[in-house]
DNA sequence: TGACAATGATACAATTAGTACAATTATGAC
DNA sequence: GTCATAATTGTACTAATTGTATCATTGTCA
C-alpha cells in the first residue's frame, strides 16, 4: 500500500527530543507491522506541518531512519519504508521502542510516589478491560 | 496552558537569596494551582533580564526545583512545569492519576502493535530491574 | 583575615528553525 | 513526442534559542 496515514503522537513536555519521539514511533510501527514495506511516509514538510514542527526536524529523524536502513529517503521522490530488516533486528527494535515507552512510564509512576503493586495491579486491570471492549488480541 | 507571565517579586534586601526566593515562590504558585502542569517558565535568560539578575542565579534556582521534580528543564526546549506531586491526595484522587497514566501508557503501547502479553512482560520486568538497581522500596 | 555562600562571566552543548540548493517528477507549449 | 519550466521533495549549512558546566568575583561573618 502506499500513502498511509501514519498516525504520529508527540509529546513536546516528555523531555525527548521530537526527532528522537518521530524515530522511535516509525520503528515501532514497521516492527509491529502497521507499516509495511514500499509505503510512503509524508513528506518531510507534510509531517512537520502536520506536527506543527519545523521540516528540517522531521527530516533528521528520517535521516536517523535512513542510516538505521529503516526507510529509504529519495530526494526529489519521497520516503519509503524499506525491506523488512531479518526477524532478529525487527525484534530488537520492536523490544528497544517497547522498553523505552515502558520506562518513561514506570519511572513516572514510581516517581509519582506509586508502588510496584499498584502499578501492577494497574496495568493488569487496564489490559484485562482493553480485553473485555476491545479486540481479543494476544 | 503555554507561556504564563510568571510574576515573582524578588527582594534583594530580604537576605534569602535570590535563587532560594525563586525556588519558593514558584513552589508556592505551583502549591496554590497558579501554575499548572505542563506551563511553560520564562527561559533562564528571560527571567534573569525581568528579574535583574545573572542568568545563572536564575539556572541554578530551575536546578534545584527540577531536582525537587516540580519543574523539567530540557537543553534546547525550555522549561516547565512537572505532574502535580501526589502527597496529601485523597485515595480516590491518587488512583485516579496512576488510572490516567497508566492509560495513557497502555492505549500508546497497543497503538504502537505490542501484544498485551508483550506489555505485561516488560512492565513486569521494568519492576523488576527497579528492584535491583534502585530503591527497595514495596 | 579566611572560609564559605551567593552571584556573575564565559564558554559550551543540545535542540529546533531559517535559507538556499539539488534531484526528481509533473506540466505545457510546440 | 520532446524539451523547457515549474513544482515537489529531500539535503546541507547556518543561525537562533535554550539549558549546562566551570571558574572568577563579591560579600558576609566568625
Amino acid at each position: 500500500m502506499t500513502n498511509k496515514k501514519l498516525t504520529l503522537q508527540i509529546d513536546f513536555r516528555s523531555g525527548l527530543p521530537i526527532y528522537t519521539q518521530i524515530v522511535n514511533q516509525v520503528q515501532a510501527q514497521v516492527a509491529s507491522g502497521i507499516l509495511k514495506p514500499d509505503d510512503q511516509l509524508p513528506t518531510v514538510r507534510a509531517l512537520a506541518e502536520e506536527l506543527r514542527v519545523n521540516f528540517n526536524t522531521v527530516a533528521r529523524a528520517y535521516r536517523i531512519l535512513d542510516e538505521a536502513r529503516i526507510i529509504s529517503t529519495q530526494q526529489g521522490r519521497g520516503t519509503f519504508i524499506t525491506e523488512i530488516p531479518p526477524p532478529k533486528v525487527t525484534e530488537r527494535l520492536r523490544r528497544e521502542s517497547l522498553e523505552a515507552l515502558t520506562q518513561r512510564y514506570v519511572s513516572e509512576a514510581l516517581r509519582q510516589g506509586f508502588s510496584k503493586g499498584e502499578i501492577r495491579q494497574m496495568v493488569s486491570d487496564q489490559l484485562k478491560s482493553w480485553n473485555e471492549s476491545g479486540k481479543s488480541e494476544e
